[in-house]
DNA sequence: CAATCTTTGTGCACGCGTTCACAAAGGCAT
DNA sequence: ATGCCTTTGTGAACGCGTGCACAAAGATTG
């Protein structure tokens, strides 16, 4: 996903599919959840809704992990929120660098998410001078030429990248060379790293289109004559598009 | 993902898979790249490592769009940047709002990767009064009281949630009854929406713990005597793990 | 015009992920 | 202790996505 999914070539991790892996934070969110309202145990189905996801899929996500519920009980609450963090290694501490600190790594830094599941922001890296010893967050921005030295200090070995497009790769492969294995990234570039570095993307821009692009096809549906399931504010303007995107002949061809 | 792959049923829209749509972003990147440096063709190969896929994954995706390919020759880069944006639905401009302006919400206002491709940013709300009226991102903040008008008035069809979780479902629901159709969550919420509207949901816990996971694998591939394949920073941190976390006996047992 | 070379478009097989449906397991009431 | 009721854990079937491998198509060269 983000939705990132271009990475590992599917290698079963000890056994737990991906797809799995993907949906332990969800499940862990629900339970952390019930956990601070003190419920003890919770069913498949109830764990299942909180979860936004189908009781089955959830029931055979745990039996990778063992057999931790009860039949004709349910799970034990927190003895799942702890297998879960352990299989997903939030038992530990993970400290992290955001390099690049504009906009968004800025956002990122006052994120209070990051720590509440053991991730700790090591350093803030800028490469812009200006910013070298800003407070950000209650933190001072480091310099990039000290970049490996931080990573090396720290132990750091998960990179959060929020550069312009343009300096991503050069980025990567310095957090690469000084010792990262896992790289966050948010510039809308493909990374190329060697074997054994994990990279997730968040990528806003594509999101968006996904969304246009149902959008457009739910606007098609309407203008075809089936009826609008759902008030909707931009029908007007589908209404006035006159040539709709069905048009089976394209408009241009190639040069 | 972020990949956020829980919404519709799969119903494959006119015939075009769902993992292909979320990559056609991808593709319509590289050609616009492509276009800006005015390389008249490309063929698959090439394509397909700009984009960082597999050839066959894209020449079948192209396929689903129809035949816009020479033989012997490759893809006219233009002719695709157009087939491609006119599929998505970028050839249309989509205004979008974005609920909830603090770190995150600013971010998003201030960024550039917006109105580049047909989204424009057509209104930034909050609930906070003393938001009303500032100034971010060269335009003012509007009060949640007007979010409906504000919707009705710009035919908004995409929404942008950035607020705290809590109120993410509330929005989310006054945004649906005002019209919205696609709503893009930041929040880690899962929002429960009526037939036909849309969610992707971007979280960045899950994918730092999705990285954490394959991270503490590694850590223990490592210990498990197999060579590490990449220096890694974070090796002395393993090594200081005394109690693996590929112990076979729960540590813990249930209440 | 014919031979050759490049690259597309796709048939096919395989594997992963999802979902149904149900037997087995365990709690609980009587 | 026995029977009932709830809920888990999983076998099995199915559908989607991926990637190989190749025939067909068209450009290009002589
Ligand atoms: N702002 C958003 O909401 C948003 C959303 C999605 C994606 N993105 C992407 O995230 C990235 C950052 O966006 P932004 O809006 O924060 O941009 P920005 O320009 O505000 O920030 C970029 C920062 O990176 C620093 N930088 C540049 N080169 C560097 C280098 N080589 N090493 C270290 N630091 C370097 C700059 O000094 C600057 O502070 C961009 O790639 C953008 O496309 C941003
Ligand atoms: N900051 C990040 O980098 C980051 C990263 C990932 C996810 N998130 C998530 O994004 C959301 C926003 O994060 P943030 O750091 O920007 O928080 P923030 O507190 O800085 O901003 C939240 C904003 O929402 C506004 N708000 C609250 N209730 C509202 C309502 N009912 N209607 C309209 N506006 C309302 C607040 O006034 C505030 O301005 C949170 O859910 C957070 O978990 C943030």
């Amino acid at each position: 996903m983000a939705t990132g999914r271009n990475h590992r070539p599917a290698t079963r991790s000890r056994g737990i599919p991906e797809a799995t892996v993907a949906r332990l934070p969800l499940y862990l969110r629900a339970l952390t959840a019930l956990s601070e309202r003190s419920v003890p145990t919770v069913s498949s189905e109830e764990l299942a809704a909180a979860a936004g996801v189908n009781s089955a899929k959830l029931r055979k996500d745990f039996s990778y992990l063992g057999s931790y519920g009860t039949r004709g009980v349910g799970y034990d609450v927190e003895y799942l929120v702890y297998q879960i963090s352990r299989e997903l290694g939030l038992t530990q501490d993970w400290p992290v660098v955001i390099v690049g600190i504009g906009n968004l790594g800025a956002a990122l830094a006052n994120y209070g998410g990051f720590a509440s599941r053991g991730f700790r922001v090591a350093a803030l890296i800028d490469a812009d001078p200006s910013m070298t010893g800003k407070q950000v967050a209650g933190m001072g921005v480091s310099h990039v030429d000290d970049l490996e030295e931080i990573i090396q200090v720290n132990g750091v070995s998960i990179g959060v990248i929020t550069t312009p497009g343009g300096a991503a790769q050069q980025v990567c492969d310095r957090l690469v060379a000084a010792g990262v294995t896992s790289i966050l990234n948010f510039a809308p570039t493909v990374l190329t790293v060697p074997e054994g570095v994990d990279v997730r993307k968040v990528d806003l821009s594509i999101e968006l289109q996904i969304l246009a692009f149902h959008e457009q096809r739910k606007a098609a549906d309407e203008l075809a004559g089936n009826g609008a399931r759902v008030p909707t504010a931009a029908r007007r303007r589908a209404a006035r598009a006159d040539e709709g995107p069905e048009g089976d002949i394209p408009a241009v061809m190639p040069a």
